[in-house]
Parts: C-alpha cells; sequence; structure tokens
DNA sequence: CGGATTTGACCAGCGC
DNA sequence: GCGCTGGTCAAATCCG
C-alpha cells in the first residue's frame, strides 16, 4: 500500500478504500486487529492540496491494553495540549500559524491542542473532546470546520455563526483530537508512537518537549504551508465521514501527517 | 498455507 | 423520490 507508515503502536488491517469526491487520493479505512472486537477505526487520506500530507482519522476507543510506546505518545501529547491550553505557547499571526489553529478553536469550548516532540518529527494534536458543551452531542450532522481557513479567522471563537458554532461544537464531539504531525526525516515515521484513547487527564510535566515542538514546527515555514493545507483537505474532503457509529463516549482523532521533505 | 491487501459491489444516509 | 457520496463487506489476489 502506499499509505502511511504511521505505525502507531496499534494493528491495522485495511478493510476498505474508496476515492473521495473532491479529492483525487482515495481514502482507505483500517481496522483495528491488536484485539478482537477492538472498534477503532480509521480513515487514511492524502491531502488533495498537498499529497505530500497523510490525514488520519480515528474512531473508537481502543478495547484493549496499549503499547507502551502508545502511552508514551499520550503523555506527551496530553502534556502538550495541557501547555497549550495554559497559553505559554508565543501567539503568532497569520492563517497558515499552528498556534493560530489551536488558538482559534481552543477559545470556541475549552478544546485542547497539543503539540508533541515525542516522535521523531513534532505533532500537534487538538484534542476537541474536552468540551462540556451539550450541543456537541445533538447537532446530527456536519463536519470538521475550521473556519479561520476559510478566511474568518477570528469568526471561529467569536463572532461565528451560530450555525458554524454549531457546528464546530458537534464536530468537537466527533474529533476528539485533531492531530498534526510532520515528518522530520523520511524514514522514521515508523517509529512513531501511538496515540491510545484520549484521556480527560493532563499531564503537566514534559513541558520542555512540548516547547521544543512548538519551537520546531513553529520555525518551519513548510509546516505552516502543509499544515493550512491538510486543513483544508479536511475542510473539503473529511465531511461526515464520521457521522455514525459514534457514541457519546466514543473517540475519533484526526492525524495530519507532513511527508514533505524540508 | 495463512494472513493481509486490493477492489468491486452493496447498503445507508443526506441533499436536492 | 432520486441521485450522490461515504462506509462496509466479501471474494479474489498477493506476499511472506
Amino acid at each position: 500500500m502506499d499509505l502511511l507508515q504511521i505505525s502507531d503502536g496499534c494493528q491495522w488491517r485495511k478493510y476498505g478504500q474508496k476515492m473521495a469526491k473532491g479529492n483525487p487520493c482515495p481514502r482507505a479505512y483500517y481496522r483495528c486487529t491488536m484485539a478482537v472486537g477492538c472498534p477503532v477505526r480509521k480513515q487514511v487520506q492524502r491531502c488533495a492540496e498537498d499529497r505530500t500530507i497523510l490525514v488520519t482519522t480515528y474512531e473508537g476507543t481502543h478495547n484493549h491494553p496499549l503499547p507502551p510506546a502508545a502511552m508514551a505518545m499520550a503523555s506527551t501529547t496530553t502534556a502538550a495540549a495541557s501547555m497549550l491550553l495554559s497559553g505559554s505557547m508565543s501567539s503568532a499571526d497569520g492563517i497558515m500559524n499552528p498556534n493560530l489553529l489551536a488558538r482559534a478553536i481552543i477559545p470556541c469550548n475549552s478544546s485542547m491542542a497539543t503539540l508533541s516532540a515525542s516522535a521523531p518529527f513534532p505533532t500537534v494534536t487538538l484534542d476537541l473532546t474536552h468540551n462540556p458543551n451539550p450541543l456537541q452531542f445533538q447537532r446530527p450532522a456536519t463536519p470538521f470546520q475550521v473556519p479561520f481557513l476559510q478566511g474568518q479567522p477570528q469568526n471561529f471563537g467569536s463572532g461565528a455563526t451560530p450555525i458554524a458554532q454549531a457546528q464546530a461544537l458537534y464536530n468537537q464531539s466527533k474529533f476528539s483530537g485533531l492531530q498534526l504531525s510532520q515528518e522530520v526525516g523520511s524514514s522514521q515515521l515508523a517509529a512513531q508512537a501511538s496515540r491510545p484513547p484520549l484521556q480527560s487527564s493532563q499531564q503537566p510535566s514534559p513541558a520542555d518537549t512540548v516547547s521544543a515542538a512548538a519551537a520546531a514546527i513553529t520555525s518551519n515555514p513548510n509546516f505552516t504551508a502543509v499544515l493550512a493545507a491538510a486543513i483544508s483537505s479536511i475542510i473539503g474532503g473529511a465531511h461526515d465521514a464520521n457521522n455514525n457509529t459514534n457514541n457519546n463516549n466514543s473517540t475519533s482523532r484526526t492525524t495530519i501527517s507532513s511527508f514533505s521533505g524540508n
């Protein structure tokens, strides 16, 4: 397969592939095979804008223990999320900035964003499950949207239309995390640790690691472009990919992996 | 030979 | 009500 080699610590079996409208690249569907009956699925799709980008959407919660690598990944990502939420990251302007991505979403519903450097490449995770808004369980439809990438960054948190906000809320229930990652090397991807089911607990430890990741990411102009392209891809191509089969307590995440050589 | 992947068909949900 | 799109299934094929 041409699919990603991002090993997230779990074993996945491909069970389908589809051409998504608006995206010349097919979307692949995987199931976790680490345990029989594990409900976790993931979708992998290349970004139409930049095919070096892989967008992976996780859905469901593992019903089995995860490898240590996965747990380690979780620790760093949650820690990074904690840091992000604390506002320790320097803000930056411009749509293309990953910090903005986090900042654009966080104010809306106490969502979470995560940066991680535990892998050979920095990872940004937006954890969107940690909001108590009841709407998130009531919105029946619309998929992931990132209004600020549609031209009006400010709207998301403050001036967004009710519909947009509702959609955002719903999306947060569907995408418990939005993970953005950029490969620094090209052959190191397999070393990436996995991301176990998101946990509400935030571990405030490896802030330094996270800072390093943030620095690496923000100082890398290529990443910003890649990120924007990936988000655009989500907006345009990931629609209602996660509409169903999700219960309120299910977990889904989106990982955007950039393979663009620096 | 067994397991994983590929690929086309089928089904369900949604929008028009 | 119809058509479109996305998601899943299952048979065929490939690889180790």
